[in-house]
DNA sequence: AAGCCGGGGTT
DNA sequence: AACCCAGGCTT
């Protein structure tokens, strides 16, 4: 098994060599621009994040760039990318970095891993990729590729199964070259060792793949599913006037945290019992006649992962603005079309106001 | 160990 | 509509 190492390394970095994509963080060494593109790499396919680690590297060309920037305008940049906490977190790291570590990124895993949000597979990616440390990156392509290539059957999805991947994972890397390697192997799950339909016929491991030659390669990764989304229910109401919308910041507890949005009412179960929301909206100091409350157009369904969201909105004129004790009670506050714009939003709000044309842009 | 957190792709 | 992908933090 030992005598392996050498050869499943090489012959990965010989077919990276020949396939690999050119990407841009492939081009640098620079601890900042590799952990920014491993921050929006995670749990995100390259031609998703590609396009924002473009923005982001233009608009802040270094790690005091980003610290100074308002963590609004962070979260704008990182908007449609999801799971907003890697923007909040990778933005209070921007700032320790600078404020604590004299603007200099840490060398080595293990204080790398300090860092908010650098996990695991960041703080691998960022030590390999920068700084050439011979660890071992564990990333879903990697998962696959050493479940097939080595018949382990763990169950990837389980978090006890690490240790079994992780201890064959670090038996691979090579000592000269741990940056090429990881990059190597990452690149050979996504491309050639592909979650469906993977290109056996043409793989350089064939003969040693246990998988392909145990008739496996269906079989491998093994992975539970996850459970069920759960259903939820959003009314939201639409507050304009003379052109402005009435918006409000998420607070933390919820998705979307430091995401903007309406007035959110949500219910149980599909149908919405219009008086209980009529009764709510008074009882807020945001008096609705039951005749303002138009059926919407349309339903918005949103899927995430873990939830399933069922979304209606209600735009609703009004002739007057909130009170301020009412302002500040459900800290709704008005935007123009421009401020709106320039706000970070969920994806459905962000659906509806180009629906709505309140968006014009793209 | 389990739950929470987005969005987009393919079949 | 039902499948798939992909880390880190909190509890």
């Amino acid at each position: 098994m030992a005598k392996q190492a050498p050869y499943f390394a090489q012959t990965l970095i010989n077919w990276y060599n020949r396939h690999k994509r050119n990407l841009p963080w492939r081009a640098t060494t620079d601890p900042y621009f590799i952990w920014l593109s491993e921050v929006i790499l995670q749990q995100t396919r390259v031609n998703q994040g590609l396009p924002y680690y473009n923005k982001f590297t233009e608009t802040y060309p270094t790690v005091q760039d980003l610290a100074a920037a308002p963590e609004d305008e962070v979260l704008r940049l990182w908007q449609g990318l999801g799971y907003y906490s890697r923007a909040r977190n990778m933005h209070h790291t921007a700032r320790q970095i600078v404020q604590e570590y004299g603007g200099n990124f840490p060398d080595n895993y293990s204080e790398l891993l300090k860092l908010k949000g650098v996990g695991n597979y960041t703080a691998a990616a960022t030590a390999a990729f920068a700084f050439k440390e011979q660890v071992a990156v564990l990333d879903g392509n990697v998962f696959r590729v050493l479940s097939r290539v080595f018949g382990i059957s763990e169950d990837i999805a389980l978090p006890a199964s690490r240790k079994v991947f992780q201890e064959q994972a670090n038996e691979l890397v090579p000592a000269d070259e741990p940056d090429t390697y990881n990059q190597a192997i990452m690149e050979f799950g996504a491309i050639q060792c592909t979650p469906v339909m993977p290109d056996c016929l043409f793989c350089p491991l064939q003969q040693q793949c246990f998988a392909f030659t145990h008739g496996l390669v269906q079989e491998l990764p093994v992975k539970s599913k996850a459970k069920a989304a759960r259903p939820r229910y959003f009314h939201y109401l639409v507050f304009s006037w003379q052109g402005q919308y009435y918006m409000r910041k998420r607070l933390e507890g919820d998705i979307w945290q430091g995401l903007y949005d309406f007035y959110l009412f949500e219910s149980t179960d599909k149908t919405l019992a219009t008086e209980a929301l009529l009764e709510e909206l008074n009882a807020a100091g945001i008096p609705v006649a039951a005749e303002q409350l138009q059926p919407p157009r349309k339903e918005y369904k949103h899927i995430l992962s873990h939830q399933k969201i069922t979304a209606k909105f209600y735009l609703i004129h009004l002739t007057e603005k909130l009170k301020p004790e009412v302002e500040q009670e459900t800290r709704l506050a008005l935007y123009t079309p421009t401020e709106i714009d320039e706000i970070p939003k969920p994806i459905l709000i962000n659906n509806y106001l180009k629906d709505e044309k309140i968006l014009l842009h793209l």
